[in-house]
DNA sequence: TATTATACTGTATATATATTCAGTATAATA
DNA sequence: TATTATACTGAATATATATACAGTATAATA
C-alpha cells in the first residue's frame, strides 16, 4: 500500500461519509458537490488514484461501483469489531440452518467476545443440559466445527433432529450423546446404523432475565 | 412494520447480500438476475412494497439508491454504542466496588446486550446458585438497585460478605436469602440485628468455554 | 532534463439505470 | 362481487453516470 497524499484522504473520507449517509456509494457527480470540484474528471482521477493505492475497488461500467477496502488490521483489532450474529431458534426438526426464515433476529456482539470465535447463537429449548448451567431460552454461542472432542459439549443433529449435548465417542462407529440431566437418557448412536452430523461446538453462553 | 411475503424476504435477502458481496446495492436488473426475474418492473414492484413496509429506503432518481432501513438492533452496530463494562470478582469478604484493584478487566459490550440496562458484571464463585444455571466463573451482568422483590435473584452483602441468592421477604424484618441449590442452606436474615446491603439484581449472564 | 504523479477545468458520449406504461394471472379481502 | 395486494412479462424512454479525450499547472523523481 503506497501513501495516500492528504487531498485523496479528503475525497477517502468523503465517499465514507457519503455511504455511511445514504447507505450506497456516491457517483462522480456527488463526489464533486461534497469536496467543490467543478469537473467529473477531478472525481474520476482521484478514485483511479486510489484504486491503484489499493484504498478502493471500482466495478467497472457500475454506476455507484465503489467500494471500500478495509485492510486495517487496527479496526480489526479494536474492541469495536461489534459484529451481528444470527440468532437461530433450535427447532425440534431439521437442521439450525441460517436461512432467514430461521433467523430469530440478529445480535450486535464484539467478534472476540468469548475466547473461542463463534458463528451464530442458538436459543435452547428444554432441560437436556440443566447440570452444565444451559437453562431453556439461554442462547449458545457456536462455533460450527466438526472437530469436537470426548467432552466438549455439541450441536449435533440425528436425522433431523437437532439436540445439544456432551460428546463422547467410545468406538470408532459409536458416539454416546449425554445431557446433563438425570431426567434424561444416553443417546447411543451406531454410526453404521445412523446418521450423526455435528453442527458445532458450544463456545460460550448468554441469558437474559 | 407491515409483514413481509415469503418473496420479498428473499428480494430483501438478495439485496443484503448483494450489498454484502459488492459494497454497493443492486440494479433492478442486478436484482432480476439474481431472482431470475425476466423483467426490470419484476423488481421494481417488490422495491415499492419493501419500501412502503418500511425494509428500505429508495433514493428517487439515483442509480443503486437502495439503502437497507434496520429498525432492530442494527443501529446499536452502526452508532457503535458499545460500552465497556468492568468484570469484578465475587470476593469472599468485602463489597464488589468499582475500585480499579477488583477490576479484573474490561468487557466490550453492547449497552442494550441484555433487555434491562446494567452497570458492570460480576464473576461467579462456587455453586450456591447451580440450579438457576449459574455456574462457578460465570459472569453475571449486574444492575445496581436496591429495588428488589420477591424472586429476584440479588447480589447481597451481608457484614463483608457478598453473595447471590434468590431474594425472599417474608416478613417487615425477616429476609431469607435462597440458594438454587440443595447442598446449601437458606440464609435468614434478622433485619434487626444484621445489616443486609442488596447491591444490585441478576439481569443477565454470559459463560466463556 | 525528461518523465511521472498530483490536481485540477471543460466537453462529450455511450450506456447503465430508474421509472413509467401496458398487460396477465392468482389469491386475499371487503 | 368488486377491489386490492401479490407476482410477474415486455417494451419504451428520459436521465443518471462512467469514462474517454483535450487541456493547464505544479511538484517530485529519475
Amino acid at each position: 500500500m503506497k501513501d495516500i497524499t492528504p487531498q485523496q484522504n479528503k475525497v477517502l473520507d468523503c465517499i465514507k461519509v457519503y455511504i455511511k449517509e445514504t447507505g450506497f456509494p456516491p457517483t462522480r457527480s456527488d463526489i464533486c458537490k461534497e469536496m467543490g470540484f467543478k469537473s467529473p474528471n477531478s472525481a474520476e482521477t482521484h478514485l483511479r488514484a486510489l484504486e491503484k493505492k489499493g484504498f478502493i475497488s471500482i466495478a467497472s461500467g457500475a454506476s455507484r461501483g465503489i467500494s471500500i477496502i478495509n485492510n486495517d488490521i487496527k479496526e480489526e483489532a479494536s474492541s469495536y469489531d461489534s459484529n451481528e450474529y444470527p440468532i437461530v431458534g433450535l427447532v425440534a426438526a431439521g437442521s439450525p440452518t441460517l436461512a432467514s426464515e430461521n433467523i430469530e433476529k440478529q445480535v450486535s456482539c464484539p467478534a472476540n467476545f468469548f475466547s473461542t470465535s463463534f458463528d451464530y447463537f442458538l436459543r435452547v429449548k428444554g432441560l437436556s443440559m440443566k447440570d452444565a448451567g444451559i437453562m431453556e431460552d439461554d442462547l449458545i454461542a457456536v462455533k460450527k466445527t466438526h472437530d469436537v472432542r470426548n467432552g466438549d459439549i455439541v450441536i449435533a443433529r440425528i436425522e433431523d433432529e437437532v439436540t445439544v449435548k456432551y460428546f463422547r465417542k467410545l468406538a470408532e462407529d459409536m458416539v454416546v450423546l449425554e445431557p446433563a440431566n438425570e431426567d434424561f437418557n444416553d443417546i447411543e448412536i451406531n454410526l453404521r446404523n445412523e446418521d450423526l452430523f455435528i453442527e458445532g461446538k458450544y463456545v460460550g453462553l448468554i441469558r437474559e432475565n
